[in-house]
DNA sequence: GAAACTATACCGTCCAGACGGTACAGTTAT
DNA sequence: ATAACTGTACCGTCTGGACGGTATAGTTTC
């Protein structure tokens, strides 16, 4: 009977704080010690895990990647179509891809070049998904509107006082795709 | 009768330099240091005029509420119409405005209040003034593919290599525009 | 017995801001 | 008229704290 080795169970832990201060406090206050307490690890643990803060950022990079290929393929199967999908999905509901999405954006912000490339990746692969469906012209503009609302998600931080009139307005754009698709 | 005292030249090359490294590097990179040098001033002649960074944050954000006024007019009095204007104008053109919009965006992005209300009060301004034209609801497609537009110049930071690609964009969604109008 | 930690001390670097000084234009007193 | 003075616009250096990272010795869990 071969022994199993502990479950690294504050290998997440610490990624999901690194996460959640990136959204709430942003990149500057995202310290290697501020993620360490908030994950309630101490920092040679999280060090043991991510020998250094670019490891934890790839490591963020590679969760979003993970979740923006599911993502990707929900869209493909959405019965309401994919561009119907993707506006509402692009409203900020606190979904793990969610999360990571904005956090990313954080560092892209600071003018993290990694961050940049895989952000132009993903955004390609739902633009062609979304030319599928409406056209190449219409995805563009389809795509911009999800951008905008990413945008403002990003400027609130999260979840906030203004989640149910961002809710609202998917509605208004749910219906300008409705005027753009035939 | 007082004669005017000696120009304080220094301050405006000082909030040019910290906005350009604000697009180009990010917040994190637009030290005092590195703002003073780019400013060829020293770090004392900075702290002269601005007497901490928040006080040069300030400064930044009123000349951002000041060209954002302007726009607004220009919105306005636009003959080609208030959306087909601010589609045209949310592209990165490297204008005064563009350029305090999008470093403004990197202090929002580190989770900088003040900098968020601003931004907050600016939209809403923008959205009022489409709503006249197109109506509420059409109003918020509008403005979110404007938003979308200044997201993707935010994580591309300033004008790069996609700086055509971005403008044909601005034609799709000019002709999204059209569509939504009636 | 080894992987997955905790806890703490420490180092080098970077940064915001403080501080003391310099240069010079204009003002006042003589 | 000119010397003494005042206020503005800077310059250059220093310090205290934070941050990323290293090191290491001990503890828990499988």
């Amino acid at each position: 009977m071969d022994t199993m080795p502990r479950k690294p169970i504050a290998r997440d832990a610490v990624l999901d704080a690194f996460e959640a201060l990136l959204i709430e406090v942003g990149e500057r206050a995202a310290t290697l010690d501020a993620v360490a307490k908030r994950a309630g690890v101490s920092k040679g643990g999280l060090l043991y895990h991510f020998p250094n803060k670019e490891a934890m950022i790839s490591a963020l990079l590679e969760r979003m990647d993970a979740l923006a290929a599911m993502e990707i393929e929900a869209m493909k199967a959405a019965p309401e179509g994919a561009a119907a999908f993707f506006i509402k999905s692009s409203l900020w509901a606190d979904t793990p891809m969610d999360r990571v999405f904005v956090a990313a954006t954080r560092l892209a912000e600071v003018a993290h070049e990694e961050t940049r490339r895989r952000f132009a990746g993903i955004q390609q692969q739902w633009l062609d998904v979304l030319a599928e469906e409406v056209g190449p012209e219409m995805a563009k503009a389809v795509r911009y509107m999800g951008d905008g609302l990413y945008f403002n998600a990003m400027l609130e931080g999260g979840p906030g006082a203004n989640a149910s009139e961002r809710s609202a307005d998917v509605g208004a754009l749910l219906a300008a795709v409705e005027r753009l698709r035939d």
